[in-house]
DNA sequence: ATGTATGCAAACCATTTGCAATGAC
DNA sequence: GTCATTGCAAATGGTTTGCATACAT
């Protein structure tokens, strides 16, 4: 779908949910929705910042922590925690159902697909449990630290000899 | 199996493990392991410290930390971050495959096991990746905020008529 | 004896909060 | 005009770090 057309949908979306909510519609939290639905990928809130900083619409951190708030609310955008002490986010309008890859050499973060998987989960009935989104995250070693572990376990052993 | 048998055999494991890498075997570390191999669900490491403290051998924070790096290192503890900045812990040796509830309005973390699910993700063959563990967090609503939060919502498109 | 591991306190840093000024309604 | 929202700066709190001391090897 062509971006532009995403973006005006998503900002339909955002303005049927400020309405709901009662909360005001103001230039800074459309400029952030339209920010976040420029690029790909995994972003964190302090590029997302600087990067809008450098751009023609400047809005403090404050505000950018607020406005992901109801973002995530209304599922405009997802919220990831990889393992380190920081929140990564996407958006995930039109952003296709996708798994987590993560090395836990070197913290990459890798997206696969896999629609039985995606199926079996999302067909998944709870008793007592309304379930609106999942993640899944695989951890593991990927191929380019695959080979440096390997060597790191071996010259500790040399060492002890 | 039986509790004290089990943590005999982590004991163990992690006796191997702290070989291997040529690191030392502190009383310390071995009353952590001790320590997290007593009771069930999960925790945060200022609750293990508090615990801990109040028990018959104290250890630092830094300690703490440092050694929860090691265990995590060796698959004898997860970690997991449910959504808040805070890293929740759970033993792992012994303690079978499980997915986690969350829920989005409370809170509140429930397991569920679904062997369907967990097979299709252990046999998921991944190219340039060695898979070592996963985890599936499914977000939704629980029973005891799904009304509560419908009423919310409710009351806000009164307030706004 | 050597140097890793511990404990303490200070530092760090992502995130949250308080408050005066702004502006959406 | 009212009060939610913004921006700034300070506060918070989980986690990390620096360093002197202790102790596993």
């Amino acid at each position: 779908m062509d971006n532009e057309k995403i973006k005006e949908i998503v900002k339909e979306k955002f303005t049927e949910y400020l309405a709901l909510h009662g909360h005001r519609r103001t230039p800074e939290r459309y400029a952030i929705l339209e920010h976040i639905y420029s690029f790909d990928g995994h972003f964190d809130l302090e590029a997302l910042y600087e990067s809008m900083s450098s751009g023609d619409f400047r809005v403090s951190r404050a505000t950018i922590y607020n406005t992901i708030e109801l973002l995530l609310d209304c599922r405009l955008v997802l919220k990831h925690q990889f393992g380190k002490n920081i929140s990564y986010y996407e958006k995930s309008y039109n952003n296709d159902n996708h798994h987590h890859l993560i090395c836990t050499e070197c913290g990459a973060v890798r997206e696969i697909k896999d629609n039985d998987i995606s199926r079996l989960i999302e067909n998944k009935k709870i008793s007592r449990f309304k379930p609106v989104h999942y993640s899944l995250y695989m951890y593991g070693v990927c191929n380019k630290c695959s080979s440096t572990k390997n060597k790191k376990i071996k010259n500790n052993k040399e060492i002890r000899k």
